[in-house]
RNA sequence: GGCGCGUUCGUCUAGAGGCCUAGGAUAACAGAUUUUCAUUCUGUAGAUCGCGGGUUCGAAUCCCGCACGCGCUACCA
C-alpha cells in the first residue's frame, strides 16, 4: 500500500475519558501523517453500547484539539469515507458479514457464554490451549432449528484458515509470524448483531483507506486475525506498526483507578500545558537521530523530524517528573498575557479574584518562573489578594534575633515612608544603604520585609513585592509585622 | 498452559562488533549568583548494559538457553 496516499488514524472507544496512552498513539499517528504529507483520521469505536457515552466522545475530541492534534476526517465531517462512528456503520458490517456467510467463510454459532466458559475451563484443566472447538461449524438444519426454537440468538463466527502461517512486517517490531492453528474460530458479529472489534476494525481501516495502522502493542496479537479477515473479505491489508505500552512505576499496566490517565481530568485541568504534554509524550518511545543537547520539541519541530525508524520497541514507565520539568519550562517561555489568561480560571475558582483585571498580569509575572503547573498560581499568589496570617517567628531569619529584626523593620519603615520611588533599582540602593548604616547584613533587612509582605518562607523578592504592593499597602503590612514582634 | 513482544543510570533514552574507562535529558546532591524560593550557570554521583553459555583478536551490540515483565488467548475494545 506504500505507494498510495499516507493515511493514519486513531480509533478510540468512548468508554472513558481520553486516555494518556491513546493520546500518545494519536500523537504518533498525527506526526506520521504530517511528516509525510498524509491525512489523519479520527474514528469512534463505539460498538460497546453499554459502556460508550457521548460525554466521553466529546472529551476525546476536546482533548485532541487541546493537544493540537487536529484531524482531517472524523465524526463531524463524515463526507469522504464516513460515517466515522462505528455505531452508524451497522449496514456496512452486515454487508461484509453476509459476504462471509454466503462464501461459507463464517458460520452461525449458537453456543451460550456459559457453554463456552465450561468448554474453556475443561481445556485449561487438561492443559490444552483454550480455543473454540468449532462445534457449531457443521450444524445440521435440525440442530439449528432446535436452537432457534429455544430462542437462541446466534453470533457469527469466522472460520480460521489453518493452512499456512501468517506473516507480516511490523514497521516498529519487525518481522512477525503466527500460527493460525492456535487461534480457534472467533466471533465477528455478536449476537446483538453488532460487529466485534476485530471485524469492525479491519473493515473500517480498509474502507477508510488507512495505509498505516499504528496502535498499542496490546493489539499486536490481534493483527494476524485481522489479516486473515482481510484476506477472506478480499480487502487490502494496511501496514502495521505497534507501539510499546506505557506502564506504572511497578511495571504493571496503567489503570484508571490507580493512575492519572485522563488527559482532561488529570492533566489539562490540573494545569499542564499541551506543549509540555506533547514534548513529554513523544519522548516516551521516540528519540531523534540527531540528538540535541536539550530535548525541547514543539509539534512543529516534530513534524519535520519524526520517523518510525526512531521509535523504540521497549515499554516505558510513565513517570511525571520529567513532565513537570517540561511544564515549568513552557510556562517560563510563555508570553505574559497568555500566561495570565491561562491562570485566570484557577484564580477565579479559588475566589482570589472576582473578574479579570489588569493586576493579574503583574501577579503572574512575579511567579512565572516559580510555577511548575498553572494550578500552583493559587498557592503562590494568594497573599497578594488577601490579608495574611503567619507566625511572628517567621519574620526572624536564621542566625539573628528578635531585637535586630524589629529594629530592621522599624528603620525600614522610616525610610520607606520618606521614599516615593518604589521601583526596584531605587529600593535596592535605599535598603542596602540602610543595612550598611545599621551594620546589618542585607538579609537581616530584606528577609523580614519580604515575610511581612508575603507571610511565606518562600516568595518573590522583596523589591518586587514592595513595587507590587505600593507604598500604602507595603507600609501597612510592615507595621503589622512590627506590632506582632512587640 | 500456549503464542507474541520486551529487558542499558531512579525515570525517559543514545547505542546497529572496536569511536563505550557506555553519551544525553530529567530527578538527586554540591557550588556560584542571591534577602528566601525559583530561575540561570558550573560540577558530583548514578548503569559490571536481566542472567548463563557460545561466536570473535575484540560484544551492550551477533547466536543459543534461562529468568523476569507485559500483551493476547472474551459475543471488551
Amino acid at each position: 500500500m506504500s505507494e498510495e496516499e499516507i493515511r493514519t488514524r486513531i480509533a478510540p472507544s468512548p468508554t472513558g475519558y481520553f486516555h494518556i496512552g491513546t493520546a500518545r498513539a494519536a500523537l504518533f499517528n498525527w506526526l506520521y501523517a504530517k511528516r509525510f504529507g498524509g491525512k489523519f483520521i479520527l474514528r469512534m469505536e463505539d460498538t460497546d453500547k453499554a459502556r460508550s457515552t457521548e460525554e466521553y466522545a466529546i472529551d476525546i475530541m476536546e482533548c485532541m484539539s487541546w493537544l493540537g492534534l487536529d484531524w482531517d476526517e472524523g465524526p463531524e465531517n463524515p463526507d469522504l469515507y464516513g460515517p466515522y462512528r462505528q455505531s452508524e456503520r451497522a449496514e456496512i458490517y452486515q454487508k461484509y458479514a453476509k459476504q462471509l456467510l454466503d462464501e461459507r467463510l463464517a458460520y452461525k454459532c449458537y453456543c451460550t457464554p456459559d457453554e463456552l466458559e465450561a468448554e474453556k475451563k475443561l481445556q485449561m484443566e487438561r492443559h490444552e490451549p483454550p480455543k473454540y472447538s468449532g462445534r457449531c461449524r457443521n450444524l445440521s438444519p435440525e440442530q439449528i432449528l432446535a436452537f432457534e426454537n429455544e430462542g437462541r440468538k446466534p453470533a457469527l463466527r469466522f472460520k480460521i484458515d489453518e493452512s499456512s502461517p501468517i506473516k507480516f512486517k511490523d514497521l516498529i517490531k519487525g518481522e512477525m509470524e503466527f500460527d493460525p492453528k492456535l487461534f480457534g474460530d472467533f466471533i465477528v458479529m455478536k449476537s446483538d448483531n453488532l460487529p466485534a472489534f476485530m471485524f469492525a476494525g479491519i473493515i473500517d481501516d480498509s474502507e477508510m483507506k488507512i495505509s498505516l495502522v499504528m496502535r498499542g502493542e496490546d493489539h499486536l496479537s490481534n493483527t494476524p486475525r485481522q489479516i486473515l479477515l482481510a484476506k477472506a473479505l478480499d480487502l487490502p491489508i494496511p501496514d502495521y506498526a505497534h507501539l510499546s505500552m506505557i506502564l506504572n512505576s511497578d511495571k504493571t499496566k496503567m489503570s484508571k483507578r490507580k493512575n492519572p490517565v485522563s488527559v482532561s481530568k488529570d492533566f489539562r485541568d490540573k494545569g499542564y500545558l499541551p506543549e509540555a504534554m506533547i514534548n513529554f509524550l513523544v519522548l516516551l518511545g521516540w528519540s531523534p537521530k540527531e540528538g540535541k543537547s536539550d530535548e525541547i520539541y514543539s509539534l512543529d519541530d516534530l513534524t519535520k523530524e519524526f520517523d518510525l525508524s526512531e521509535v523504540g520497541k521497549s515499554p516505558a514507565i510513565f513517570d511525571t517528573t520529567k513532565l513537570d520539568f517540561f511544564n515549568g519550562y513552557y510556562i517560563r517561555q510563555m508570553e505574559l498575557g497568555e500566561l495570565a489568561k491561562r491562570c485566570l480560571p484557577y484564580l477565579l475558582a479559588a475566589d482570589l479574584i472576582k473578574k479579570e483585571d489588569e493586576k493579574i498580569l503583574k501577579v503572574v509575572a512575579l511567579v512565572q518562573e516559580r510555577m511548575k503547573k498553572l494550578s500552583e498560581v493559587v498557592e503562590l499568589t494568594d497573599f497578594m489578594f488577601k490579608e495574611i496570617d503567619y507566625p511572628a517567628e517567621l519574620l526572624i531569619t536564621k542566625g539573628t534575633t528578635k531585637e535586630i529584626t524589629l529594629k530592621a523593620l522599624e528603620e525600614s519603615a522610616k525610610v520607606l515612608t520618606d521614599e516615593t520611588d518604589y521601583s526596584r533599582d531605587s529600593l535596592d540602593g535605599l535598603l542596602r544603604a540602610l543595612a550598611t548604616k545599621l551594620g546589618f547584613t542585607a538579609g537581616q533587612i530584606l528577609w523580614p520585609i519580604r515575610v511581612a509582605l508575603s507571610g511565606k518562607p518562600a516568595s518573590p523578592g522583596t523589591f518586587e513585592l514592595l513595587d507590587f504592593f505600593g507604598k500604602d499597602e507595603s507600609l501597612s503590612r510592615i507595621k503589622k509585622a512590627i506590632d506582632m514582634l512587640k
